[in-house]
DNA sequence: TATCAATTTAGTAATCTTTACTATTTAATA
DNA sequence: TATTAAATAGTAAAGATTACTAAATTGATA
C-alpha cells in the first residue's frame, strides 16, 4: 500500500473526529484542505484501510457506511430521530456468548455487532416524548 | 389496511419461509403466483407490514434490508461468505442491558439489535479454512 | 538524479437498492 | 350499484457505492 496524501489527510480527518462519519461526510471534511479529492477516492481508500485493519468499517442498521479511526471493538447507538451513531462504552461481551451461537447454528462465528437504537441524547433535549 | 390480495400473498410467502429474503427476493417468490405484481408493490407493502407491526424489519449490516414473517425479538447470525442471515435462537437479553447503555449516553434506548458474524453451517461445509 | 513500472487519482458512468410519481384499478361502504 | 379513498403497475428518480479510464504520482532502481 503506497502512502499518498490523499489517503494520508482521509486517515488524519477521521482521527480527529467520534463521529463515525459517512463516506460523503468524510468527503466533505477533507475537501476543506484538499478540494479537488474525489468521492470515488474516499471510498477506495475507506475500503482499502478497513480491509487492511486500518480503520473500523461500522455497517449497522439499515444505512450508509460509516467509518471509524478506532479500531478496537466497542458497541453503538444509533439515534432513530438523526441518524447519528455514537460510542457505548460498556464491555464487549466475551467469546462465551459467540461459542454459544456458533453452537446453536453450527456455524464458525468470528465477532458479533451489537447496536442499541433510541433517540440520542441531543435529540432528547430537543423534541418531548421520547 | 385495505386486505388485497397481493398484501396477502406477500405476506403467506414470506411465512413460507425462515430464510428472511430481501424484498428483491420475496418479490421473485410472490411472482410464481402473480407473476404480474410490482417491485414497489413489494417495498411498499414490507414498509406498510412492518410499521403496523404485522411484520419485522431486519437491517443489519450493510446489505439489502431483509424481512421476517417472525416478529417475536431475536438475535441474527449473518454469513460473510454467502450473505445469508439466520436464526440464532439465544437468549433475548433484558432491559438491564439496555438501561446501562441509557445511563452511559445519557440517552432514550428503544431497543437493541445483536448480530453474530461469521460463516454459516453450509459454507463450512463448502469450504475449508473457516 | 533520472527512469520506469505499478499504483493511485479525478472524473465520469454505471450499478444497485429503495422511494416517488401518476394514471388506472380495486376494496370497502353506503 | 355507486362512490370514494386506498392500492397497484409501471416508470422515473434518488441516493449510496462500485467500475472504468486516461492522466498523474509513488517508490524503487539504475
Amino acid at each position: 500500500m503506497r502512502k499518498t496524501r490523499q489517503r494520508q489527510v482521509i486517515l488524519e480527518e477521521l482521527g480527529k473526529v467520534n463521529t463515525h462519519p459517512t463516506a460523503a461526510e468524510l468527503c466533505t471534511m477533507v475537501r476543506r484542505r484538499m478540494p479537488h479529492i474525489s468521492l470515488g477516492t474516499v471510498y477506495r481508500n475507506l475500503d482499502i484501510l478497513s480491509r487492511s485493519g486500518a480503520i473500523a468499517r461500522i455497517d449497522v442498521g439499515g444505512e450508509e457506511m460509516r467509518f471509524d479511526a478506532a479500531v478496537s471493538r466497542h458497541y453503538h447507538l444509533r439515534c432513530l430521530r438523526c441518524g447519528s451513531v455514537e460510542d457505548v462504552d460498556l464491555p464487549v461481551m466475551g467469546s462465551t456468548l459467540e461459542e454459544a451461537a456458533a453452537k446453536l447454528c453450527q456455524a464458525q462465528v468470528c465477532g458479533h455487532n451489537l447496536e442499541f437504537v433510541g433517540y440520542c441524547r441531543n435529540c432528547c433535549a430537543r423534541e418531548v416524548g421520547f
